[in-house]
DNA sequence: CTAGGGTTAG
């Protein structure tokens, strides 16, 4: 009879196609005729809730077995680590442990490896401690998974020294230290090892090549790494998923997309198309090849509930322009209920804050976290942009302090996101601040700290900072010197702006570029040295833009030179002839020499090509030209024909609540009519109020109450240049207030 | 128990 029962009980579990289902009656079984002492039979069940992930009758079990053996313990642990639960293996690793049993060289290759899923170093050490005092540590299949747990574990030193004492060392150990070095970015040492393998008679395998190219490409060296996908290939391995997904990103970043293409074709040739990697990597590379077409053909194909995949196709949309559309196919996701990662809302808010949609950004973000979808830190430096682009000063502290709780502080990143969201916020001091307690700095951070000063016009300070830079070794690029040529400009340092400007290449080997000519000509021409401004329009390298011509042009205004105004001029109104500000410009030259028939000649030509149709555009004309006639001094020869030419626009300009008289700006205005005016004209507006405010006898004191939608940019840029004034704005929910050249925000909502 | 490699966000 209990042999029967026995025999029935095991048969029924030890069969192939043992279920939970059996191994529940089992369970009964055993209960019912007291088969617990059973070991064989016990394990047998064990082993088969472990497979179905049982945990509670596994503890049942355990708890309820006469005594559970190191074999018993054993299954458990394969069985937890074969699938990959890996908390579950160390909770009866140390289970076993504390049951007095001593681990085998069976079990530890197990318990090791879940401490390496776990990235666990501590429990790691642990269980290499106990390997040791078992004699253990020897053993050539322990001493291989310790040196995988301490590469998983970024102690590529320690799996170094173990790896060396390690005999005979197959491909596979090879391959993970390969993929080891190659992870942490040390691919110089990873190409040493592929090398050594190879002299050790040991061949690379497929994996040793992917784990090459893969580091390769994870340390931006693309170029190497499609040559030693090329390499492999022409070994004849034939590359897999693995491959290809690695060397996907490295043709993507090149733009190469005839590579690219054939890749797509090895791929569709392979069948490796279903990979979700290579999904991924391909819908990647077509988006960085700007082949938006393509990418929209292969997200076509692939399995739409795969979220690396959308992810990759969100920001591949973003990448190519079609922000509006990433945002529509984003809602669709969400609305299929697709389970959106942390990729895929830092991707979106880094799509909205670097394409003008700041407060969409904000929003994502804060749409994120009631997801319940925990922020990291790439989402951080993703997100601060947003805050500076708007000055949100607010938000943008918010979210500094949010970093700071996510222990964020050192990171390089986030820091110069920091720094330049406060410069853009006007907090120069705080920007400074955040620079200076950077406990690592790169050339991102130099350049953000140096861009704030540029933008706030401190060419002492930056100055200062660019010796500390030197003295720090850190290389100078081209956007260093950029901010450095801008603020020397700002401030009329023409001999400092002619020193960098020829150390460029001269001690740092940077060939100027177009930038850096403009601002050179920017420099010369606010001086007042216009011909010296022209001379190097004449010499340089390049054909000059919008940028150098719009430089000159403008300083010819405020110096009245007519005939390089008119050089200037005829050259914008071929590059940019939609371009209201170019005419406006032309036509105040003309109108401080008294020429006011060609002023009317430039009028009929912006009318004739529709460019009046700006609701702010004659207040905006009238405000500059009033400037200009008032920027002149009184014994100017043509100052009657100006008074009389300011009487006449009076009339039209007190519809606009400009008068002279009060030193008033939109005094008399409608509110509503001001709304009307100046939304969405926010850039325009700036550049009125700032001449305005230039104007001798019209200072610019409080505006206040005007809507702007789009540009507190603009108002930044304008106030700080602006000494001891004050200007409040309000825009769609905020309320900007500026002074010093600094802005604090307050929130409405 | 029988070891290794990959995609998408700044």
């Amino acid at each position: 009879m209990f042999h029967n029962i026995y025999q029935t009980v095991f048969n029924c579990l030890n069969s192939t196609t043992a279920s939970l289902l059996h191994a529940r009656q089992a369970h009964a079984h055993i209960l019912k005729v007291g088969l617990f002492g059973e070991r064989q039979l016990t394990t047998r069940l064990l082993s088969l809730y472990a497979n179905n992930l049982c945990f509670t009758d596994v503890n049942l079990v355990l708890d309820s077995v006469y005594e559970p053996n190191l074999f018993s313990f054993s299954t458990l642990i394969h069985a937890f680590a074969r699938l990959n639960y890996f908390d579950h293996v160390l909770r009866i690793f140390s289970q076993m442990l504390s049951r007095g049993l001593v681990p085998d060289g069976y079990v530890l290759p197990s318990a090791i490896k879940a401490c390496t899923g776990l990235r666990a170093l501590k429990a790691g050490q642990q269980v290499h401690g106990i390997a040791s005092v078992s004699g253990l540590a020897s053993d050539s299949i322990v001493k291989s998974s310790l040196v995988h747990m301490y590469i998983k574990c970024d102690k590529i030193q320690v799996a170094q020294t173990l790896f060396d004492s390690i005999l005979d060392k197959d491909v596979v150990i090879w391959s993970a230290m390969v993929a080891g070095y190659s992870r942490l970015g040390h691919v110089h040492k990873a190409k040493e090892l592929f090398l050594e393998m190879k002299d050790k008679g040991v061949e690379p395998n497929l994996v040793s090549w992917n784990g090459m190219i893969a580091g390769f490409l994870n340390c931006g060296l693309h170029p190497e790494g499609i040559m030693f996908f090329q390499m492999m290939h022409s070994e004849g391995f034939r590359p897999d998923g693995s491959t290809i997904s690695s060397v996907l990103p490295g043709i993507g970043h090149l733009e190469d997309s005839v590579m690219g293409t054939q890749v797509h074709g090895y791929v569709i040739k392979q069948g490796l198309g279903l990979d979700k990697f290579v999904a991924s990597a391909l819908l990647d590379m077509y988006g960085k090849c700007a082949r938006a077409l393509d990418m929209s053909q292969v997200f076509d194909e692939v399995d739409q509930m795969e979220i690396g995949s959308c992810n990759a196709f969100l920001t591949g949309l973003s990448r190519n322009g079609l922000v509006d559309t990433a945002l529509v196919v984003f809602r669709q996701f969400k609305a299929q209920g697709l389970e959106l990662n942390v990729v895929t809302w830092t991707s979106m808010i880094a799509s909205c804050s670097q394409n003008g949609k700041d407060l969409e950004a904000l929003e994502l973000f804060r749409e994120m976290q009631t997801e319940g979808v925990e922020p990291n830190s790439i989402t951080i430096p993703s997100l601060i942009p947003a805050c500076g682009n708007i000055a949100a000063l607010m938000h943008g502290k918010a979210i500094h302090c949010f970093s700071l709780r996510k222990g964020y502080f050192g990171d390089i990143y986030v820091g110069s996101a920091l720094i330049d969201m406060y410069a853009k916020c006007g907090k120069i001091q705080l920007s400074r601040l955040c620079f200076d307690i950077m406990p690592t700095r790169n050339l991102v951070s130099w350049n953000a700290v140096m861009k704030g000063y540029a933008m706030h016009g401190k060419a002492n300070e930056m100055i200062e900072l660019f010796h500390m830079m030197q003295e720090s070794n850190q290389k100078p690029d081209f956007i260093t010197f950029t901010c450095i040529l801008s603020a020397c400009s700002q401030n009329g340092l023409t001999e400092e702006g002619w020193y960098y400007f020829n150390s460029m290449s001269k001690e740092h080997g940077i060939e100027p570029r177009v930038e850096h000519y403009a601002c050179m000509v920017t420099l010369l021409s606010r001086v007042g040295k216009l011909e010296e401004a022209y001379s190097i329009i004449e010499k340089m390298p390049f054909e000059p833009d919008a940028c150098i011509w719009g430089a000159l042009l403008s300083s010819c205004r405020v110096h009245h030179n007519l005939t390089l105004g008119e050089i200037a001029a005829k050259k914008l109104f071929q590059l940019e002839p939609d371009n209201p500000g170019n005419y406006i410009l032309m036509s105040n030259i003309y109108a401080s020499k008294g020429m006011w028939g060609e002023v009317n000649r430039i009028r009929d030509v912006m009318k004739n090509m529709g460019l009046r149709k700006n609701p702010g555009y004659s207040w905006i004309q009238i405000g500059l030209e009033v400037h200009t006639l008032l920027a002149g001094d009184k014994s100017h020869p043509q100052m009657n024909q100006i008074l009389e030419k300011l009487d006449k626009l009076n009339i039209e300009m007190k519809k606009f609540g400009y008068s002279p008289k009060t030193n008033s700006v939109l005094q008399d205005v409608e509110e509503q009519d001001k709304e009307q005016i100046l939304c969405g004209h926010s850039e325009k507006l700036a550049v009125v109020l700032g001449l305005l405010n230039s104007s001798p006898g019209y200072p610019l004191q409080v505006i206040k109450n005007l809507r702007i939608c789009d540009d507190c940019h603009a108002f930044i840029k304008l106030v700080s240049s602006f000494e001891g004034r004050e200007i409040s704005v309000r825009d769609t929910n905020r309320f900007h207030h500026f002074k010093d050249g600094v802005c604090s925000c307050g929130d409405y909502w």
